[in-house]
DNA sequence: ATGCCGACTAATAGTCGA
């Protein structure tokens, strides 16, 4: 089963970028961030013509809006992290999807949090305390699971071109890394790392200042895998091309090869 | 040191993102 997720900065205005993808890629699943757009103006047709019957998404006008697409049927559909039932945005959805095995789907668009501090910092540490306790009870069900997306989190220095102009940053400052570690330390496997080592992995290149062209990126896209899923893992691997096509999003889709 | 760019909106300037 292939697994993509992508932050693609508006479905509408990348719906062309989308087909494409599902067309000469066919993930079994597409986990999307930044939607951007209420779900009823989310674009459908020419993704369910290529055989992207599924679709649950979690949308808001404007902002946010968290989707998964699927070949296959998705169940147990829940939208929202738990713990506040205040916060409307929309960057939480899950679902089950039955391959040869069943596999929990989590898709999330964790919060920027710049600036930092203030409000906005509070609410992202808010909800990665949040994810922790959700992460939690994924681990004790014991079933593959995995949550996908934006996480807006620097793990390591080097997973940064220039780690130092991100050290006041919402994304790489010490509690929003140390929140994003103590999740995986719950014992999950960040499955980008499992399998590639070293510097120069970049999931997002600002539209600013030709950061692209210069190579100057981050790594804030990830999945996270609990023990049952990650003992299916072939692959994991950043689909770094798209983000020289035209009229991109400034974030890349990352892929996972699961055995199920 | 700042802004660069690009998305959104009861838009045409302000807000947000990372």
């Amino acid at each position: 089963m292939k697994i993509a997720t992508w932050n693609i900065n508006s479905i509408r205005l990348r719906e062309q970028l989308v087909t494409r993808l599902l067309a000469e890629e066919q993930p079994d699943i597409l986990c999307l961030q930044e939607c951007k757009s209420p779900v009823e103006l989310i674009p459908q047709d020419q993704f369910r013509a290529l055989g992207y019957r599924y679709m649950v998404a979690r949308g808001q006008k404007g902002y946010n809006g968290v989707a998964i697409l699927s070949k296959y049927p998705l169940e147990d559909i829940t939208r929202g992290l738990p713990g506040d039932p205040e916060d409307e945005q929309a960057r939480w959805i899950e679902a089950t999807v039955v391959g040869d095995k069943a596999v929990r789907l989590c898709g999330l668009y964790l919060p920027n949090g710049n600036p930092a501090p203030g409000p906005k910092y509070d609410y992202k540490l808010a909800w990665m305390e949040r994810l922790r306790a959700r992460a939690e009870a994924l681990l004790a069900d014991e079933m593959p699971a995995l949550m996908a997306g934006d996480y807006n989190v620097i793990p390591q220095r080097e997973d940064a071109k220039h780690p130092e102009a991100w050290t006041e940053d919402a994304l790489f400052r010490p509690e929003s890394r140390a929140a994003f570690q103590r999740i995986v330390n719950l014992g999950f496997t960040e499955a980008f790392r499992a399998r590639v080592r070293g510097a120069g992995h970049y999931s997002f290149w600002d539209y600013q200042a030709n950061s692209w062209e210069r190579n100057n990126g981050i790594r804030i896209d990830h999945f996270l895998l609990t023990p049952q899923c990650a003992d299916l893992m072939n692959d994991c691997w950043i689909e770094a091309d798209e983000r020289a096509r035209s009229k991109p999003s400034d974030h890349v889709p990352v892929w996972l090869d699961l055995a199920a």
